[in-house]
DNA sequence: TAGAAAACTGACCAAACGGTCTACTTTTTA
DNA sequence: TAAAAAGTAGACCGTTTGGTCAGTTTTCTA
């Protein structure tokens, strides 16, 4: 009748394959970050990545499948030690520690952060409604725990959506206005001054809920 | 030898010419807020205003054009009555003034913020360096500020350029997210639950900096 | 009210776009 | 080592893009 392999690259499992793969797509990812979704052109994404246009659109069968895989691997890392915090431990070492991870994510992947922020901004028309139902249950989720902590005394009264749209914002802006940010202060921030931009929103953050700083933090 | 006109449009005195080029400056900060540069077509601007798309060229020759009109008329929005705080002025009355006007921005002028960000996010490729020189010395001027209350003992010791950038963060947040705020919110926030927000923010950074919320910012 | 200026439009253009197809080369595997 | 599979690239296609131009209609003004 026909073929079996119908499906091309249903198996990516080839050494050769994979490498490519993951080189389009942080290439697609440079891309998407600096020129949004219809501005990044496949042509500049294959020059960027040294392969042909026709090779790219032979390991990504169209664009908006790869930008969608470029998100899926963007969405993949936004796991973090918050997940699993309980109402038992300290509010302080906790929010503390996720404020943190965001500010290292911020500093070692700010090209996914500034897709997703493009994705967001634009109203997240390539969000599928199953990340945005997990995203608000694991919102609503955190949020009953904050206000545990809460009616425990352990921390100020505030409200709990406001304060993690707070503790994203403060963040994920690291990433997203890095040029902003470098105009300001002239050049590139160092390691020691990310370290210090992370110790000051997290010494802001906590005050403000009426939390003590952990002594790590201090700086 | 030629017409004296040979300019077009340099005088958009007419009533007809400032009624089009406003209405299609404002469908256009609509399709860039919602596209980005590159995916708010000409076609599609002309369509949401409209007017054919040779009529848009004809009051802006050419989309860059077009864009960087959108672009100044948002820049020409950033004056705030911080501008003129001095060092006489309270710290607390002063940072919480600013940060209600940022918030009042991101709820009336969401669009605005959101083609601002984009730009920014993508490196600023059309903001010209006037601009980027003109906020530069805006900031230190006003990092002097802070550094005046700090050693008059008005305030917390804070670094105050992540201070400001944190201010900056936390109140855009609510125009360039609003997808993400609506999503986790499950509608979208009334006027009486921005308020709420904004009395928040104010709540979390002016007691992160060791200053009392003024009055009237208390919900 | 006639003429000049401004406003407007459809036809058209070259370039770039996403994407397909066919054919060739390289790698893997039996 | 030969066949099968995977990888690669050039030619090509229909559509959309930003933009031009010549000509028409509307509005303003002397």
């Amino acid at each position: 009748m026909f073929p079996i392999t119908t499906k091309k690259k249903s198996n990516p499992t080839t050494s050769i394959g994979l490498k490519r793969r993951t080189l389009i797509i942080s290439a697609a990812l440079k891309a998407f970050a600096e020129h949004g979704y219809s501005g990044a052109s496949i042509q500049k994404i294959a020059d960027s990545a040294n392969l042909s246009k026709t090779n790219v659109l032979y390991y990504f069968r169209s664009k908006k499948l790869l930008y969608s895989e470029v998100m899926s691997s963007i969405l993949s890392i936004w796991d973090s030690s918050f997940d699993r915090v309980t109402v038992n431990d300290c509010p302080a070492q906790a929010l503390a520690n996720y404020i943190a991870e965001k500010m290292e994510n911020s500093r070692t992947m700010p090209l996914s952060s500034k897709v997703f922020a493009i994705e967001i901004i634009n109203g997240g028309p390539n969000l599928d409604t199953s990340f945005k139902h997990t995203h608000k249950l694991w919102v609503q989720d955190r949020i009953t725990l904050i206000e545990d902590w809460m009616t425990a005394g352990k921390m100020d009264n505030i409200n709990p959506e406001y304060l993690l749209h707070h503790i994203w914002a403060s963040t994920q802006y690291y990433a997203d206005f890095s040029y902003q940010i470098e105009n300001v202060h002239g050049a590139h921030m160092s390691q020691q001054e990310f370290t210090h931009a992370t110790n000051t929103v997290i010494k802001l953050i906590l005050k403000g809920c009426g939390l003590i700083v952990p002594e790590h933090y201090l700086s």
